[in-house]
DNA sequence: ACCTGAACACCGTTCAAGT
DNA sequence: ACCTGAACACCGTTCAAGT
């Protein structure tokens, strides 16, 4: 005799990145998921194998959301550059939970390709590779140390990100 | 009546930065730690406030484990740059969990020190700070991003740290 | 087919009692 | 002074039983 199903993957992930935000990693709990879509902790694992399941859908989804916000962003390296902050600053675990786990390949290729479709505008196809990695490696250091508090010694943290978009920019194409 | 102290907090957080390279963040529990170190879970807490405290004990441990590494460099940014790289490989989870906590002021200090002073070298006082952020920036996303698997999709990625290096040390002095 | 309560193992933390 | 066992709350996970 079936029974109706009260939640979905997709609810589930859902919930799991609001938690995440709000209650970080240790918070997000198979209980905590469970209540939030209003169903028991049992009820998840016909969804999801395990809690590293969960925590891995939830690091894709975040992947997926700020592909989303760079594909709207803009086709230079400056605007891509501020939107992955912006993605950053909204979701700090968001940002951090998708360095944590090895992301699945599509995922990373999707998230890749505005950027290299912007450095092969600005350096030609045969640098583009390498100068959207050192672009992508400055900007997700930088987001990091400024999240974890490793900027608080002093200066303008937006003017230090000014600093290396442009010097960065410049050094690509001199 | 006296009882003669069985463990130290410099045991403890010996001990939980070797489970954390085997076990990971959530294996850095308080019972595998009293457990390595011969003691029941309970008296860690005459050491530590609980296990937030622990993790942060063990993060600053790998701060400072990193700076003595730094400081047996050499003066030369490439220098820093590859003991920086090395430290990452042979210690990764304990490279992630210095970002994951907010480091203690002094800690941060005397970490930045080596490269400020490799960067005055190079650029002069005046952009020293900048460029020492810029260059922090850059390795630490690198070194974040290979330890995730992020450079998968292709490329030699000693190649591509080499070209970092280089790349960003002509930025700087052009 | 999906959901649940019950059960078990394991962890964080407190505290009274031991030496 | 430091250490321990006992206790409690909470979480991950499995599974038999419900609909």
């Amino acid at each position: 005799m079936p029974t109706p199903e009260r939640t979905s993957t997709e609810e589930i992930v859902a919930a799991g990145r609001e938690i995440l935000e709000v209650a970080g990693p240790s918070g997000l709990t198979m209980q905590a998921v469970a209540e939030r879509v209003g169903v028991r902790a049992p009820s998840l694992y016909k969804r999801l194998r395990d809690r590293d399941a969960l925590h891995a859908a939830v690091a894709a989804a975040s992947i997926d959301a700020l592909t989303a916000r760079l594909e709207s962003a803009g086709d230079d390296i400056a605007a891509l550059a501020h939107a992955y902050r912006r993605f950053a600053q909204e979701h700090p675990e968001g940002f951090r939970i998708m360095f944590s786990i090895a992301a699945p390949h599509d995922a990373l290729e999707r998230s890749a390709a505005p950027l290299i479709r912007a450095a092969t505008a600005l350096v030609g196809d045969d640098d583009a590779l390498d100068a959207a990695r050192l672009f992508t490696a400055w900007a997700t250091g930088f987001l990091q140390m400024e999240l974890s508090g490793a900027f608080r010694l002093g200066g303008d943290v937006d003017r230090a990100f000014e600093y290396g978009v442009s010097r960065l920019t410049a050094g690509m194409t001199g």
